[in-house]
DNA sequence: ACCGAATCATGAGACGTCTCAAATCGCAAC
DNA sequence: GTTGCGATTTGAGACGTCTCATGATTCGGT
């Protein structure tokens, strides 16, 4: 139905040759074809047919990008970027949910493939070891790059925050406003940036001059009820509970402050807390929460030159690369002094004994 | 570089036309030469190129959305929605960002059909009229379902909420707590569902017996200055100033809030305030806003089948569908009884009078 | 006017898949 | 051992584009 080259070729009285010359600008054609044939196009809006030319040239100027899950606000603002430097290159991008499995995940990097993509940039679903045959797959045929969350021990490119140095400034941050025992919740340590953040704690304790305690490391999952639960007991015992919380993401900081505010504790009276990523629009919704925020389009964008140069012939041999962005702390109401130190008996002791009873 | 059908065929010793026959589980096949085939397939590890399928079948298996900003979380939602029906009866799904931009939402309207996406999923960008060259081309080729932003007098098929009905029951609630100066802040009045629910507000009004002023309509734009100048100058006015605010789309609704909080307003302190949209994770932060929740992912989920529906040549005649689906209102603090019948002149207009000065 | 060298135009062939008319096979009936 | 017929298999050709070897044209120089 769409007009072909060679409907434009009868049309403009030229050889289907030339038609393909002037439409790919490769080769010299007389500024008397070229003008033919230009009408000719518009005259039958002449679209051409990717697919086609996809097929001789075994080239798609497509891109895919698999995410654990679409409606967290901080892939969008990746893919974003992602697809800003894309476009500029002249690339397409396809979006893919995994649903944060592996299974969908694998199926995902699958069906891009079957589409030719050039390159993929993965943000792995969390949770699990990778085998050693999805590991294979990952770094077979088309090139990927990694995004913020690092599968453990692939060696393939990958973009993140320096996660390790924004764990310590916020943990720094806590200490700073006289907290000693902060306990800190991280997603599943499978993944490399979460053991990242947790070193990040670790270095500033150790900076600090407070002993680490494993008892104030939490979480290790995304689900929700399991932070629920670990922050309830960690926070409602009677003794030796924690001033401050860190979070290492958003999606587990968010379930922790759900579950605490549940139960009646509040930020920054009954804790301070800081979390890993925006929740929200925090800066007008009260308490504002503290957050380590991360340059999440460049994030994106930076992926795609990664994933780019990767696939430049020229440039496709090169050593792995590891872009490691800086991240900036946001302190807002939730990171105070401890309660131990201002009001202590009246709300945030009192009230925990009432819950626990 | 990755194994073909005539790769598959010569190793399995049976004809190109054979191993197509099996990959395709058309024509009948004989169990022998089935498995032959099956062996070779995972022998070379094959992968069917769905390039050159493309090309044979002129089919992409493909579709295509477009929304005007995929950072803001009510189009990631869609898009899950979107996808997943896509996937459930095999279909890719390509996802781009207009930015908003009329221009830059035609360009990828032709790089989707370029690429021979089979349909289309369009969230306008808003803000302008549609030049008749560009509702033809909307309308021409590949089909488009409309959701949520219908561009007006633009005759293709549609899925959105029942704006009208939603406004009215919202304006309905706040007129229930005892609101009679209810002020409306809208995005472009070109968007069809902005007039619906510009609509939904003069029928609750009228039903509710309170004259329609036109001078508590605001907005008109998704500019964040524009809504913050109008927001300003309506609340801050000495008299006749409205008890309640109603939003009628998440982006305005949150520039609303946020200029009105730079002034030392709050809800529902100094107004009462129903948004269309979810703005964030409300049930926890304070104030939690009470929000007209719209189906998301069904919208994206119910639009790829009215497409789908559109592409099955059997039903692809069928009359233009527009579907409509429910709102939720979500109570939650923003909305409460004007400060005029409670603590008037403690906080409300006390704190008015002083930012005036 | 003619030659050689650019420059420009041509059209067949290939990319990997599917389709389909024609050829071949297997087997039962005679 | 033929014949006949349905079940399989075959392989050429087409999808729309690009490539490239070849052929045609132009043009400056003499």
């Amino acid at each position: 139905m769409p007009p072909t080259q060679k409907e434009l070729a009868k049309l403009a009285g030229v050889s289907s040759g030339t038609v393909s010359n002037v439409i790919s600008g490769s080769t010299s054609v007389s500024e008397r074809s070229r003008q033919k044939v230009l009408d000719a196009i518009r005259v039958l809006n002449y679209q051409p047919n990717l697919i086609a030319r996809s097929l001789k040239t075994n080239r798609t100027n497509t891109l895919g990008i698999v995410v654990p899950d679409i409606t967290i606000p901080f892939f969008p603002k990746i893919i974003k970027g992602a697809e800003s430097a894309a476009r500029e290159r002249g690339y397409f991008l396809i979006v893919l949910d995994s649903e944060s499995s592996h299974l969908r995940e694998a199926d995902m990097i699958a069906l891009l493939r079957a589409q030719r993509v050039e390159g993929i940039l993965l943000v792995a679903a969390g949770g699990e070891v990778l085998s050693p045959e999805r590991m294979a797959s990952l770094t077979s045929s088309s090139p990927v790059v990694c995004l913020d969350r690092l599968p453990a021990d692939l060696d393939v490119d990958s973009v993140c925050v320096d996660d390790c140095g924004a764990a310590e400034m916020a943990i720094s941050h806590l200490m700073g406003m006289g907290h000693r025992e902060i306990a800190i919740i991280t997603g599943p340590l499978t993944l490399y940036n979460e053991q990242e953040r947790l070193r990040g704690y670790r270095q500033a304790l150790q900076k600090g001059g407070i002993p680490f305690q494993k008892s104030l490391v939490w979480g290790g999952s995304f689900e929700q009820d399991q932070v629920a639960r670990m922050c309830q007991n960690g926070l409602l015992r009677p003794a030796g509970r924690p001033s401050a919380l860190f979070a290492t993401n958003g999606v587990t900081g968010l379930a922790a402050l759900r579950s605490l505010y549940a139960v009646g504790l509040s930020t920054p009276r009954d804790f301070s807390f800081v979390t890993f990523d925006e929740l929200t629009a925090e800066d007008f919704f009260k308490p504002g929460i503290s957050s380590v925020i991360q340059p999440t389009f460049d994030m994106g964008y930076r992926a795609v030159e990664v994933l780019l140069r990767r696939l430049d012939k020229e440039t496709a041999e090169a050593p792995r690369e590891s872009v490691r962005l800086p991240a900036t702390l946001i302190v807002r109401d939730s990171s105070s002094t401890p309660y131990s130190e201002s009001s202590k008996s009246e709300s945030a002791n009192g009230k925990v004994r009432g819950l626990r009873a």
